[in-house]
This record gives C-alpha cells, structure tokens and sequence, in this order.
DNA sequence: GGATAATTTGACCGATTGGTAAACATTACA
DNA sequence: TGTAATGTTTACCAATCGGTCAAATTATCC
C-alpha cells in the first residue's frame, strides 16, 4: 500500500524528484497559459505523460501542485531586486536591473505569466507573500532609491512607481508577448527584439525622452 | 416558438437590449477575472441574476459572449491611441496619452483584465485583430513619433518600444492592482496612488530619472 | 380581450471535472 | 532472492461543465 505523499516523513526518492520536476514543469506549461481555474488535471497529466491517478499519488490536490509551484517560482523570482545593491552606483543598478528582469521575461515567461495569472485573478493564492516578504523587500529597496534622491544622485520620483515601472516594462515582453510579436510584425520578432527593447528602457530610466519643451 | 437569435433580422427589442447589456456587464466580471476557460456560464448567470437557459437565449454560446464582450472592448480601447495626435507637440501628446491610458486602467480595469487575460493565453479571439487593424493603428502612430525624432523635438528612440512602455506601465495598476495595493500597503492605496502614478510617469517619460553619471 | 410572438424556466443530456479505490507492477534492500 | 515499500494503472464516482428541449410565462399588437 502507498503513503499518502504528506504522511511521508522519509527522505524522497529518485524517482519522486525526477517525477516531481516533471509534474511541475507539465503543470508551469498548462497553468501558465489558463490560470488556476482554467487549467485541468487531464491537461497537465498529458503534458507530463503520465496517467492523472499517477500525478495526484505526487500532489494530492491541484491546489497542492499550484502551491509548490508558486513557491517555486516565487523566490527565483525576486531574485534581480534582491540583488539591487545599495553600494552601487544608480546608473549601473538600475540599468543592470532593468537587464536582468528583462533577462528573465525572455528566458522564463511561462514563471512571467503565471505569476500574472494570478495577479489577474486577485492573488488568491499569494496574497499573503505579497503583502508579508514581497512588501519588506520592495520596502527595503525604496529607502536606498530615496537615498539616492535625497543625495542628489537621481531625480526625486516616487520609488515605489519606479519599481513598478520597471516591472511593468520587462514583464510585458513575457506577458503580452504574442501582442508584441503581432505589432513588431513578423519580420522584428526575433531574438533582436529583447536587445532592442533592453536598449530602449535603459535610456529611458537613465534619459527619458529628452522632450524639448516648445 | 422563440426565434433563434442569430436567424433574427428585426430590430431589437428593448428587453433584448437591457438583458444583453446585463448579460455582459456580468460577463465582463466574471471573464475578466478567470479567463475564457477558467469562467463559467452558470458564474455569469448568477451573476446576471438570471436562469442560464435564458442567458443562452441572448448569446447561444459562452464563445459568442466573450466574442460580443471582446468587440465591443477592444474598440473603446485603442481611443486614446487614436486620439494621438500628429500636430500637436510631443510633449503634451506624449503626456495626455499616458493621463488618458492611466484614466482607463483607473475607471475600466475589468476590460484591461479582459484583455490581459486574453493576451496571457496567446489570443487564440483576437490574434487576427492584433495583427490587422491595432498593427495598423500602431505603425500610423509610430510614424508620428519618427518623425518628432527626426526633427529633433524628441530622442531618437524606438516608437514601438516607447508605445509599449506606455501601454505596460499604465495597465499595470489595473492588471497588477493587487500587487500594487500589497506593495503601498493600506495607507497609500487610496485613489491618490493614480494621481501619484501619473506624476511619476510623466516625470519619467519626460525627463527621465535625471541619472548623474558618475 | 385574444392571438401571436418573445421571453423565461425546470428538467435533462452527454462530456468533462477533480478526485478515489483497489488491483497490479516495480523498485529497493535485507 | 524474497519481500515490503513504492510506484502505476484501470475502473469508477459525484459534481459540474456547456448546451438543448419543451413547456410555461409574459409582452405586444390588433
């Protein structure tokens, strides 16, 4: 007889972490794309290529997969702000943190989007992460932009819209990625277009749009 | 015997109107926030207070309801692209754009959720719309841009890339407003934090973040 | 007021949903 | 190699899904 994968207390298997990595990488492809509600146990057990009584012996629930997946992600997911360094100078930070979430959109979006899913949906499932570690570390980061206004070392602006700015740009290569393509036309929407797009948001935190004023 | 609505040809009647206009108001609710797989027609049936045969009386197929939601979206909104005016000065163009894209996500952030939603999942409605009449809006309007930049007026920059910074940081405090509101935390999530948003992204857009190199 | 068309609903359909039970197969380990 | 634990599958369940049907109700118009 099989233990309820929670009433386990051994150390895991072989083949429950190679299973386990596929499960969530089938279910990161499905619930990327329709969200929690919108996505099916059957559509994740096809993807992963396994029967669905065989991924629920993993995870008990489609709730507990989402779960450990969100957790997942959550904590790479944040990684480029952590990395915003205090002791570094704002032109550097800012454009190596604006390359590195950009960076990520292109090379992660499926995390990208299923993280905008459930923003979608009211972050039923994150909100607390989000008002808990989330808040404390985009907190943080605010007091070394301030700091850096209050030395006259960048404009003063609200940091908190600075950030989100900043998310907002990169993400949307990842989350509005087939929009993107559709405008660009097909004959922009190689790989170039991320270093295009990197170039551009690096002068427009760093410069702006230089508008003469007439 | 009822006549089947697409087989009508007569005008419509005045209950039809009101039923079909509360049919998609609670569509848009509920659409807005699952997704097309993720949403029901017994949710918007509840929702619209009515039996969900007599809902499928109005639209025959939940696809016809989101199809129906989408037209009648999509329209209203790219008008504040369309308004973008080549004889005005860039500046105050380039700053009432992002006020009336900002006023949107603020008043109608149902309809930049259905939209979102839409995109997250590959824009398997409107893919044909993308590429069609929005490519076509959008490359009208980055010749605007072109040719600011060639006159000097503005940075030489990439228009495509500046439209979807608009579009990205605006729609976030619609598309991302639980996050936001996590992040601020109670005390600035009033209805300042748009007015605040604007002033931040005038700012940046503008004049940049003013970065001293260093 | 009566006929006629438009609207509304309860009952129902087959397919799909998340999840279970138990038999069966495989692996790890003594 | 035997055996106990782990892993996998077939068959199935109740609930919900999108949608139909026919009967009942209501509005419209002469």
């Amino acid at each position: 007889m099989a233990i309820p994968r929670a009433a386990r207390t051994q150390r895991r298997t072989r083949i429950q972490e190679e299973k386990e990595e596929i499960i969530l990488e089938a279910a990161l492809d499905v619930f990327s794309v329709s969200g929690f509600r919108g996505s099916t146990i059957d559509q994740i057990a096809e993807v992963a290529g396994m029967s669905k009584p065989n991924l629920l012996y993993y995870f008990r629930t489609k709730e507990a997969m989402h779960r450990a997946l969100i957790d997942r992600v959550l904590f790479t997911w944040l990684e480029p702000l952590r990395a915003f360094d205090a002791n570094g100078n704002p032109e550097s930070e800012i454009r190596s943190y604006i390359r590195r979430k950009l960076e990520m959109a292109r090379d992660f979006p499926r995390e990208s989007r299923l993280f905008a899913n459930e923003m979608l949906q009211g972050a039923p499932h994150v909100e607390d992460e989000l008002r808990g570690p989330l808040k404390a570390l985009v907190d943080e980061k605010v007091e070394v932009i301030r700091a850096w206004a209050k030395a006259g070392k960048i404009a003063k602006c609200d940091p908190y819209h600075l950030i989100f700015s900043i998310w907002s740009t990169t993400q949307h290569y990842a989350d509005f990625d087939v929009q993107v393509r559709a405008v660009l036309g097909d004959e922009h929407s190689g790989e170039g277009r991320f270093e295009d797009a990197a170039r551009y948001l690096e002068q427009l935190f760093v410069d702006g749009l230089r508008i003469r004023h007439s």
